[in-house]
DNA sequence: ATTTCGCAAACTGCATGCAAAGGGTCGCTA
DNA sequence: TAGCGACCCTTTGCATGCAGTTTGCGAAAT
C-alpha cells in the first residue's frame, strides 16, 4: 500500500524493526480499535517472534502516539477524540508548511514531475467511476512524504513522526467525500505550482491551508458523530 | 547482582525509564563524549540493572535524537555539526514559537508569577560575582518547560522531545558568554510581559526571537572553533 | 440483588542464556 | 615491509525463565 517505500523490509533490519512497521500499519489500517489492549504475546505469536522485539515495536509506537504504555499495565490502542485530532494538525500544519517552505528551494525538476504525476493519478483515478480508497491515501501519503523529505531537515522528519499517525478511518472519511476530494487534489495541485515556481512562502501558505482544511473537515465530521 | 536491591526505588515508573532519564542526563551533561560507543552491559552495570531496560531507553534516546543506534553495531552518541544545531534551532524555534502562543492565553497567574520567580533567580545571581552556570542552564530549561507545558498541546509537547536535547557544551558556551547571557535574561522578562498581556501574537515572536538569537550564537560559536 | 472482598489466572517487566555478526589481531603471502 | 585474509573474542539482538502485580470472576455479606 505504500508501495516502493519499504516494499523491502528483509535486506537489513532488526525483527523490532519490522514487527514496528507491521504493526503501525496494523493500528493506523483499523486492525486493533482504539481502547483495546495489545498483549505482548498475542503479538508476538502473530509476528512470528518473542515477546522482547514486540515490547520495543511498542515502545517506539508510544513515542509515535500510536499506542499508550502504561507501566505494570501494558499497551493500549490510543483513542483520538475531536481535541486530540485538532491538536494533531495543528501541530502538522506548522510543521509541514515548514517542510514546504524549505522544500520550494530544494526539490529537484525530477522530484516536481514525481509530484505531478502523483496528482495525476490521484485525479485520473478520482475521475474515473470507480475510487481506490485505498490508493487515493497511497497517493497522498505519498505526496506528502515526498515534500518532507524534500525538506532536507532530519530534525523537521522526526518531529513530524509524532503526528503522522492517523487512523485510517478518518482517512477513508476524509477521502470518501466528493467535494473534500476535489478540494485536496485540487490543493496538491497549488502546492506543487507554488513549489515550482519556488516561491517559498507561497508553497508554505498552500501547504497550511491544506492542513489546516482537512483539520476543519475532520471536526465537523467529529462533530456529526455526537 | 539485583536480588532485592531496589525495594522501594521504583514507587511508579519502570527501571526502563530511570536508565532513559538518568543515560539522557548523563549524555546531555556530556559525560560521554560524542561518537562514543555505548556498550549495554557496561550501561547495565552503571545503572545497576540488566540489558533488556538498558536497551529500551537506547531506543527512546534514538528517537530523542541523542544516540545513533545501527542494527548489529550498537549505540554511539550522537554527534553535532554547525548544520544539525542550526536544523534543531530552527524547528525549535517554530514549535516553542507555537507553544508561546498558546500558553499566552492559558497560563495562570500563578504559573506567570514562577516564570517572574524564576527570571528574578537568575537575573539576581547573573549580577551577583559568581555565576553558578548549572543554576542558569536550569533556570532556563524551566522556563520554558512551564511555557511548553502551558501550551496545552500534548503533540506539540511530544514534538518538542525531539529537538530537545542540546548537549550540554554548548548551554555551557552560552549561559558563560556575558553578552548572551543579558541577551537571553532580557528576552525571558520581554516573553513574560507579553504572556502577561496576553499577547499570543507578541509572544510568538518573542519566542521566536529569542530561540533564533541562541541559534546565530552557536553559529558563531562552532564557527570560531573551526 | 448489589456491593465488597479475596483468590487465582494472566500478564507485564526484568534477568539471563544463546546464536550470529562485527571488529580487531595476528600470521601469511608477495 | 606492506597488503591481505582467516580466526577469535566481543557484543548485539532474540528467546525464554521468573517474580511481582493487575485483573477478572465468584462467593459471601448486607
Amino acid at each position: 500500500m505504500q508501495l516502493m517505500a519499504n516494499a523491502v523490509t528483509h535486506p537489513v533490519g532488526t525483527s523490532a524493526e519490522r514487527v514496528y512497521d507491521d504493526l503501525r500499519e496494523a493500528i493506523i489500517g483499523g486492525e486493533y480499535t482504539p481502547g483495546e489492549r495489545l498483549r505482548t504475546e498475542a503479538l508476538a505469536e502473530r509476528f512470528g517472534t518473542s515477546r522482547t522485539p514486540v515490547r520495543e515495536a511498542l515502545v517506539l509506537l508510544e513515542g509515535d502516539g500510536l499506542v499508550e504504555l502504561e507501566p505494570r499495565r501494558g499497551a493500549v490502542v490510543r483513542s483520538f477524540d475531536a481535541a486530540d485530532l485538532v491538536d494533531l494538525y495543528e501541530v502538522r500544519a506548522i510543521l509541514e508548511a515548514r517542510a514546504a517552505q524549505l522544500a520550494a528551494l530544494r526539490l529537484t525538476r525530477e522530484d516536481l514531475d514525481a509530484l505531478d504525476a502523483t496528482c495525476d493519478r490521484a485525479e485520473s483515478m478520482a475521475g474515473s467511476g470507480k475510487v481506490a480508497i485505498e490508493t487515493l491515501i497511497a497517493s497522498n501519503d505519498e505526496f506528502h512524504r515526498v515534500i518532507v523529505e524534500a525538506s532536507g531537515s532530519a530534525r523537521l522528519t522526526a518531529a513530524l513522526r509524532t503526528v503522522a499517525g492517523i487512523p485510517r478511518p478518518f482517512k477513508v472519511a476524509f477521502w470518501k467525500n466528493g467535494a473534500e476530494r476535489t478540494r485536496s487534489l485540487s490543493a496538491h495541485r497549488e502546492i506543487v505550482a507554488a513549489l515550482r515556481s519556488r516561491s517559498a512562502e507561497r508553497a508554505e501558505s498552500a501547504m497550511r491551508l491544506h492542513v489546516l482544511t482537512a483539520r476543519d473537515f475532520l471536526i465537523e465530521v467529529m462533530g456529526e458523530r455526537h
